[in-house]
RNA sequence: AACGUGGACCGGGUGAUCGCUUUCGCCGAAAGGCGGGAGAGGAAAGUCCGAGCUCCAAAGAGCAGCGUAGCGGCUAACGGCCGCCCGCCGAAAGGCGCGGAUAAGAGCCACAGAGACGAGUCUUCUCUCCGAAAGGUGAGAAGGGUGAAACGCGGCAAUCUCUACGCGGAGCAAGACCAAAUAGGUCCCGAUCAAGGCGCGGCUCGCGCCUGUUGAAUUUCAUCAGCAUCGGGACGGGUAAGGUCGCAUGAUCCCGCCAGCAAUGACGGGACAAGAUAGAUGAUCGCCUCAUCCUGCUUUCGGGCAGGAUAAGACAAAACUCGGCUUACAGGUUCACGUGAAAA
RNA sequence: GCCCGCGUAGCUCAAUUGGCAGAGCAGGACACUCUUAAUGUCAAGGUUCCAAGUUCGAUUCUUGGCGCGGGCA
């Protein structure tokens, strides 16, 4: 059995189609410096994948340090989403000073909640 | 001890819970599950050099072009490293240096200055000659001023050039195989035999390769047209960041010993050490020691103690692989060397 | 990952054997006008991306950084 926190390979999003397909049909919501892209699938279960622009963020530590952390975000509350969407997190913005693992968990709280996904 | 100089090394450790990549074993029809192992750097960076490797059919010579530049050595190779010489900086330990060209030539030296590289004379003095004198001709010497440089076989070759040596081009998104899907394209230009064309990614030589077929119309040449082939260009359609390999045992790392001033090499023994592809190393909570900042107390004014804060806190993360260089970097460990001034 | 190109006034660009950094637009002041626009005149505006080096002298030549833009299946 899957572990309940666990995030393996089959609920990335890797397709450059799913990801232009949730840029161009999906539903966005914003709070600097995050933005979430969520479109139906018709899988039953999630696909999550994380852009971070590697224009406006020079350090490449810093991009992976972002990407960890939001993975870290929807790892630890998965189970508390509604199930059968793909979400985009996309990050243009450099955030000015260090990066903080709550604060960037209470943003992304926020925002699955303006995207209806809590259950 | 203080200040300084040059190397070498480290740049957290440990425990718990959750999670990721990969590999091995077991279970399972499969999806997957369970257990064990491994999992970023000294610069992984910049992409500045040098190689391996792959493709360009094969990769020759000369020229052009590009690169390097004291002498000698090391190396697979290098623009790297080591030794020595020279120049400059430093009190010293040391540091820095694109450090060939007196042989052939071209070019430039603004402004200022009388004059800027073989053309001449602004001022003064001496001598000679002409002249009554003022002054002038010629020769020599010195000085002032300008300027980076003032007559000297000037300076600039990080200006062309010359000399010596080296260099074919592109790059793992190279390239090979497999699968699926659509198409089995359209248009333009050139070539198709005795002299041409193409290739050797710049040119020449040299070498290699190619030149089929039908018809107009008849033996040949030449010309034209069609088909075919080859080369080049433009456009259209389809699929899409598809999978496997390349892809990690290597100029590898560690230890010992010998040769060498050294870089480095030989020999012996041991080790196997990331392999992702929207891109794996993370999150949370403890403890330890380190650092920085703040507050308080204390002091022999060097510091010490207590509490709190800061992301163990710097620079920064593999992307075919190595050897270097360069740049960034909180803090710490260690070895060797120097001592002028100031302070003690 | 690899390979190219570009940084000059607020903006778009010039500047060659290395020798006083300029043009157009924008902005400012003045004139013209009842007022505005247009037009004319005037002045201002620069660490030539940064740091070293060569040179008497560097936007230009050399080296190293920084920033920006593009291409490659």
């Amino acid at each position: 059995m899957t572990h309940a926190e666990s995030f393996p390979k089959r609920e990335h999003l890797v397709k450059t189609k799913d990801f232009r397909r949730a840029y161009k049909e999906g539903a966005c919501f914003k709070k600097e410096p995050l933005a979430l892209y969520r479109v139906a699938n018709n899988l039953g279960e999630n696909r999550v994948g994380f852009a971070v622009s590697a224009r406006s963020i020079k350090l490449a530590a810093r991009r992976n340090r972002i990407k960890r952390l939001l993975r870290e975000a929807y790892r630890k509350t998965k189970n508390e989403l509604r199930q059968g969407f793909d979400i985009v997190f996309s990050v243009r913005k450099n955030p000015a000073g260090p990066i903080k693992y709550e604060h960037l968990k209470k943003i992304f709280l926020e925002l699955a909640g303006r995207a209806d996904l809590l259950a």
